[in-house]
DNA sequence: TATTGTTATACTCTATAACTATA
DNA sequence: TATAGTTATAGAGTATAACAATA
């Protein structure tokens, strides 16, 4: 399975190569949080705002089972805190930590270094385009769910 | 999550939203497939050769175990047979049968289809741009497995 | 009565190990 | 002794359901 001559081959097996050579070297980063990349995706919105956990549930797609057990294993590591939410005694709002938000802004450099390394086969010019070609692409075909599902469909796949 | 503002929003997200929106259109293609997609690679390989059971899981890069249940929903639904390797007669061959062959055609007829619905937003010239970038990127990227496994892992993350 | 979060249970998928038959 | 294929068992990850507190 080198260089594919089938159908399918085309197009898929492009775009999955790419997609999960990034998935390899993006879990390589992530391999320290709890959760790995979902563990980062929390930590990410956490810091938009103050979410409760079934909005971060809803946003990363996830079952709010799981994320009360995601929570947990943040909370243990310090990097989140659960606080009651004075509007809603039956919520939980979810605030970064010093040290979380050090992590998150630690694990974001180094996610950005991820992409350059990925697309340093190309040339600059190539570079942009390939960013505007997928970032139009995916404004476009939009699907219910978020980015970090994916790695779930492809392996199901 | 409209459009991201953040970080592995970039290219990241991209590669993942226009990837996952292409399982999903292609699962939908394959969900009569014992197996889905993997069912369909079986089918795909078997049709250049004559691969045993064990060159098959490794062409594909499953768990042979895995491939004897794979195997067995395949030969139920009348796809392939198994015949025995008159070189090694621990070994299998498996063979498309004439329904696994039409089954086989349909289905490429299909993905192609998925594949110039997917980038139906992007103008003629675009697509091409598109694909010669990501077929690059892939053959150079070449991480170890396969394609089909790409949706596990994005599944995983 | 509905909703947030937690906990316990069940299910799915995969890997691991043990077994048969060949080599 | 090692390998191809099968089968049984155990494990990780997820979803389902039941529960407590609050709305």
């Amino acid at each position: 399975m080198t260089t594919p001559q089938r159908v399918e081959a085309d197009l898929g097996w492009a775009l999955h190569q790419v997609t999960r050579a990034h998935i390899k070297i993006v879990e390589q980063v992530l391999s320290g949080i709890p959760g790995g990349p979902r563990g980062y995706q929390v930590l990410a919105a956490a810091e938009e705002g103050t979410p409760t956990q079934l909005a971060l549930a809803r946003k990363l797609g996830l079952d709010r089972t799981v994320m009360t057990y995601l929570l947990d294993e943040l909370v243990t590591e310090g990097l989140v805190e659960r606080r009651p939410d004075p509007a809603d005694r039956r919520a939980r709002q979810i605030h970064l930590t010093v040290a979380g938000r050090a992590q998150l802004c630690d694990l974001e450099r180094r996610l950005r270094e991820v992409e350059e390394h990925l697309l340093a086969p190309l040339e600059a010019a190539e570079r942009d385009q390939l960013r505007e070609l997928l970032a139009r692409l995916a404004t476009t075909v939009q699907v219910e769910g978020n980015a970090c599902q994916v790695a779930e469909d492809i392996k199901r796949a």
